[in-house]
DNA sequence: AAGTGCTCCAACCGCAGAATG
DNA sequence: TCATTCTGCGGTTGGAGCACT
């Protein structure tokens, strides 16, 4: 099979601030139709993947940015836990985000803070002396990252090391076992508070019905 | 001030599934 | 039904910027 930029010539890497004017311009004329064939059209030295997810994870005006709110970051451990490193799917229930930034701020953040011993000595030091000086995120990694956790019955019994061993590496295996009693004994309601926490009529949950029909499809489990 | 190491995030790569002919 | 193309996803990487020595 042919890569995804056959074409020689191609640009890669950072795009210029023209190259986003041309794209967010030519989308919000035409739309982007079919990715593939939008550089082309758009007048782009870019394959259409490149396109799309500069599109989708940076110019789509949609896009919520700066920091995470402890709200957002509660709702990425508790979903982390059931749904594996599933992002699209979890960004589905965080309107405004996108895939790649809530998978970057996992690797970068939240992971660290669930299971600390697997920080290097060195790094270890490093970031507890960042840390210091802003306590806000100490403090949520130790009371916050339990209180979720407290959302389930099960996994709410271990420890936070043990919690974060069923993560990244076993993504796969929460994903192939949906029925394992820990997400057995989840209640129902936690998807309700968490499409509360993020409102029920935000924007992306209205767009994008496809992405409702994943959280259906995770109830009918439950 | 300079060198080194680390963090973070934008972007790339390859794969799988969906769509199409 | 099969082959091909397109799209979306998740893992990974490169480099800019920051912190530390």
């Amino acid at each position: 099979r042919a890569p995804c930029c056959e074409r020689v010539g191609l640009n890669k890497g950072q795009w210029t601030p023209q190259e986003d004017k041309i794209l967010i311009t030519y989308i919000q004329t035409y739309g982007h139709g079919n990715w593939r064939a939008l550089p082309e059209k758009a007048g782009l030295s870019r394959c259409g993947k490149s396109c799309r997810l500069r599109w989708t994870n940076y110019l789509n005006p949609g896009i919520k940015r700066g920091n995470f709110t402890k709200e957002e970051e509660d709702t990425i451990i508790n979903l982390q836990q059931i749904l594996g490193n599933r992002w699209s799917a979890i960004a589905a229930m965080l309107p405004g985000r996108t895939d790649n930034e809530i998978k970057n701020v996992w690797h970068t953040h939240l992971k660290k803070k669930l299971n600390p011993n697997q920080i290097l000595q060195s790094s270890k030091r490093k970031i507890e002396s960042r840390d210091n000086r802003s306590n806000s995120v100490i403090e949520f990694s130790s009371s916050s990252a339990s209180e979720s956790c407290s959302d389930f019955s099960s996994p709410s019994t271990e420890s936070s090391s043990n919690v974060s061993e069923r993560d990244n590496s076993n993504a796969s295996r929460n994903d192939e076992s949906t029925c394992d009693n820990g997400v057995e004994e989840i209640e129902e309601s936690f998807w309700t508070e968490i499409l509360c926490v993020n409102g029920c009529d935000s924007p992306l949950m209205e767009v994008d019905s496809s992405k409702n029909e994943d959280l259906s499809f995770w109830l009918r489990i439950f």
